[in-house]
DNA sequence: CCCAGGAGCAACCTGGGAGTTGCACTCCGG
DNA sequence: CCGGAGTGCAACTCCCAGGTTGCTCCTGGG
């Protein structure tokens, strides 16, 4: 099931995508500073209108790196340090893999290089 | 040089916008699995134009991860691991920090719960 | 010296994401 | 029961990133 050779994880695409907004990313850091807030109040605190917050909520959300909990008549908000986990495992893994096959790549070249020169006489 | 403390890393918007593309992720796939390929052969893998492919290069090359080098007259691109290991560490530190963050608010909600509730009596 | 295969440049088109506005609905307090 | 605070839904605008086409410019090989 997770043994998807090369780009597992499903989540992780949803997850670089909120990411990349600058926007949602300042969201993600007042929702961890305040720890339980409404969109509302996030909205007071950010260049944009409620409306807009909402919405990167909504991304935010569905890449599981928040989730919204109804009080009465106001939604609070707070982060979910899972997914992000989840995403930076999946990134240094994927770093060390490129890093192996760069030195595979690197010892073969070399090699190849040691093989084709029997003529030249480096000293 | 490249050490800013917390929150940090300039390049770390780049790379997650860069990452956030799937063609682009595609593109690093195939490099990483190839070595050192061109920008030609590279379109030749995926349902994009050349030109498509070059400005993808240019994006990820501006993120650092990934590097072009000229042999003869042609470009061989090949993954740069460092760019991608200091984002995932970046994240990583961030999931922590969440996690810290939110383990905090949660003992002082439990705290708060305890005090405001004398006059129950739950025998 | 010529030509062919590859890289670089620039203008152009287009879909979707970010943001806004406007309104209907719900819930709490007096 | 009524009014206001707060949320939810939908239509609309605007901008830009991804993609294309059509060239020109190198460079290496015969």
């Amino acid at each position: 099931m997770t043994e998807k050779p090369a780009g597992a994880a499903e989540g992780v695409d949803s997850v670089l995508a909120a990411l990349a907004d600058p926007t949602r990313r300042r969201l993600l850091d007042l929702l961890a500073a305040q720890g339980e807030v409404t969109a509302t109040t996030l909205a007071g605190s950010l260049p944009v209108t409620r409306q807009a917050v909402v919405k990167h909520l909504g991304v935010l959300d569905a890449a599981g790196l928040v989730s919204g909990t109804r009080v009465g008549r106001e939604v609070r908000y707070s982060v979910q340090p899972a997914a992000l986990g989840a995403t930076a495992r999946w990134m240094a893994t994927l770093a060390a893999d490129w890093d192996r096959r760069l030195a595979t790549v690197k010892r073969i070249a070399e090699a190849a290089e040691r093989e084709s020169r029997p003529p030249e006489t480096p000293r």
